[in-house]
DNA sequence: TGATTACTTGCGAATCATTTGCAAAAATAC
DNA sequence: GTATTTTTGCAAATGATTCGCAAGTAATCA
């Protein structure tokens, strides 16, 4: 494990919210470039050490965004407004990808869920 | 509904699959030109006639993907090996989105999941 | 029907996230 | 500690997607 890998690793697991490569570059900016991060990030993911979704946002656009993996595999929401993330807590639907690999005989490696809308704060703010 | 926009949708409805954009425009080429095929792609997901999620797959990056609603809303797999996607039905998660929205006050807007991984034929293929 | 106004399209250039080539630097092997 | 492999920084390239703007098409109105 490297400096680099290191930093980024920290950085994943220290935030409770996926980061963007990006949010990644900003938070070692100064210890590493940002390619070195895009090559920490897939490295990371290969070593099973962080997982990763793509996310399409109106307001900004598709971008990757990256959870360190020292908490179960997990999914999240996405607020369009205020464009935080909220955690739903540890993954529901393992039965039911389970269920598609038997019933269509798929060999599942990955699964990707996640919602998107208006957070408690911001629907209460748009129709009190 | 201009013609453009009509051969887009028409292209979509006519897909068993979902198509990126890149593949829609090839569909209509000479038709319309690849950013009208963008610009009528978002229209059409604003109008409700089609929707699209955004796909990472390790070989070919990251793509969004399109899909006519002449069907009712469902989710897909695909397959890392042929670049397939296979249809899983009708989305059976309205129910876990809805528990998420009441047990945490969200407004969700959109939900996306989709799985990947290999297909019955590639997975006989590579492990037989 | 002709003219006025509004929306669409094509084309090319721009943008944004992400990736790559390559030489220097760090880590590991011997 | 020297040789070998892997990683990093920098700058330029890539690929999907978007934008500006002038021309084309549609819709509105007199």
């Amino acid at each position: 494990m490297t400096r680099a890998r290191a930093a980024v690793l920290e950085t994943l697991n220290g935030s409770r919210e996926p980061m963007s490569a990006g949010g990644v570059a900003a938070a070692v900016a100064g210890c590493c470039d940002q390619a070195t991060v895009y090559r920490a990030l897939h490295y990371l993911e290969d070593e099973g050490l962080a997982e990763s979704f793509v996310l399409h946002c109106a307001e900004r656009g598709v971008e990757r965004f990256y959870v360190g993996a020292n908490a179960p595999h997990r999914h999240w929401f996405h607020c369009e407004s205020c464009h935080r993330f909220i955690d739903l807590g540890a993954c529901r639907i393992g039965g039911l990808v389970s269920e598609f690999e038997r019933e269509l005989g798929l060999r599942v490696s990955r699964h990707t869920m996640y919602l998107s809308g208006k957070c408690r704060d911001c629907a209460a703010r748009t129709v009190p």
